[in-house]
DNA sequence: TAGTTTCGCAACGACACCGTATCGTATGAT
DNA sequence: ATCATACGATACGGTGTCGTTGCGAAACTA
């Protein structure tokens, strides 16, 4: 151990290997292998390392998943005050964008997987992936009940439902046969979620 | 063999143990197990039988999942012709109360799995236990936008998104915590999506 | 009764995976 | 150069599961 903050002696440890580990780990649970399924011994072939090299930095599968899903904190977009349509719209989107790539794919199949087998590796996920997103669509939402375009009396907490649960109806349950959600899916959801949200005088 | 008709020589196939067999085997996946983490041996056990009175009738895995997930021909409620509103809350309900009880949240779970790792098994599933309730769904609707109750340019497709996408968030995704959809989570967000859907002159 | 079929249980060889240990080689610091 | 640490590959004992086989007992027919 060096006094003088330089690196100590002895081989460093590989970002590339370490990347790779994390990369393969959001991989096979994005092509739909669950938590409990999935294996280290499958991680280490898909990564292309020994197994002793994850075990080295991870004590078991739910510390790596953990720390796996943590990178997952998608940027939001940045909406600053536009409309509440448009700004729906880019979160709702960013959901259909996440069902194209295989990686950000976990955020959805985590999400809708059964919680009680990992109750902390779940909540950690939630809290990092999953609330902020809740959090920003509800301030949209609210802003808009709190303008008047949206009704006074609009369930907050259903309306989100309603975006959220429709766009992972289409992404998720309704893809079968391999057909991609249409580009155009967030707004379709969003105009048609808003005729019923709105107020009176809009 | 007889030729008279009675039963041949021997001893009788158990009902008990078939019926126990299938029940097991749907507990199961009720209770979170996806298809290919389902094990013979777990569904022995559970059903207190024995491996090969397994084997005896089903030759694999898939073909005993099949079987048993085709034993869930959910009875749709009878609805004859009562208002758009009140019958889309009675096919939103059942989803509701399968969510409740281990058994029936098969369909939840198997739906909104991966389809891709058993395709011909999701595709008879779906054709006996989710098209049959979508039809009847989409009939409530179609009928709506015919009577003038509802938009002429309903998406009728959209419409079943939301509400199905809708239910199944709150059943699945948000029931983290264990708590338990309200029962009046169906007429909540029928109520809700039928502001948007109802034409204007309604 | 004998004969037949099914039952649960146990065992089997094969395989997959876990977490650990070992080893020769690689990659750095000194 | 030596020393130290990390690497991938391999092996290991243990566990769990698969699909099959064998067996004594159970449940039936004739």
């Amino acid at each position: 151990m060096s006094v003088t903050g330089t690196r100590p002696a002895g081989r460093p440890r590989s970002e590339r290997a370490e990347k790779a580990i994390v990369d393969a780990t959001l991989d096979l649970i994005g092509e739909g292998a669950s938590v409990s399924e999935l294996s280290i011994e499958a991680v280490a072939a898909r990564a292309g390392v020994g197994k002793t090299t994850i075990y080295r930095r991870w004590a078991n599968k739910e510390e790596l998943v953990g720390d796996a899903l943590a990178t997952l904190k998608a940027p939001l977009p940045v909406v600053a005050g536009r409309t509440v349509r448009e700004d729906l719209v880019a979160y709702l989107d960013v959901m259909r964008q996440d069902s194209l790539h295989v990686r950000t794919r976990c955020i959805m199949n985590i999400a809708m997987s059964d919680q009680e087998r990992h109750p902390r590796l779940y909540e950690r996920f939630h809290q990092t992936a999953i609330e902020p997103r809740r959090a920003a669509m509800r301030a949209v939402l609210e802003r808009g009940v709190a303008t008047g375009e949206l009704r006074a009396d609009l369930d907050v907490e259903l309306a989100m439902g309603m975006l959220t649960g429709t766009m992972l109806w289409y992404t998720k349950a309704a893809s079968h046969g391999g057909a991609l959600p249409s580009p155009d899916l967030a707004s379709r959801i969003v105009d048609e979620a808003l005729r019923g949200f709105r107020s009176a005088q809009a």
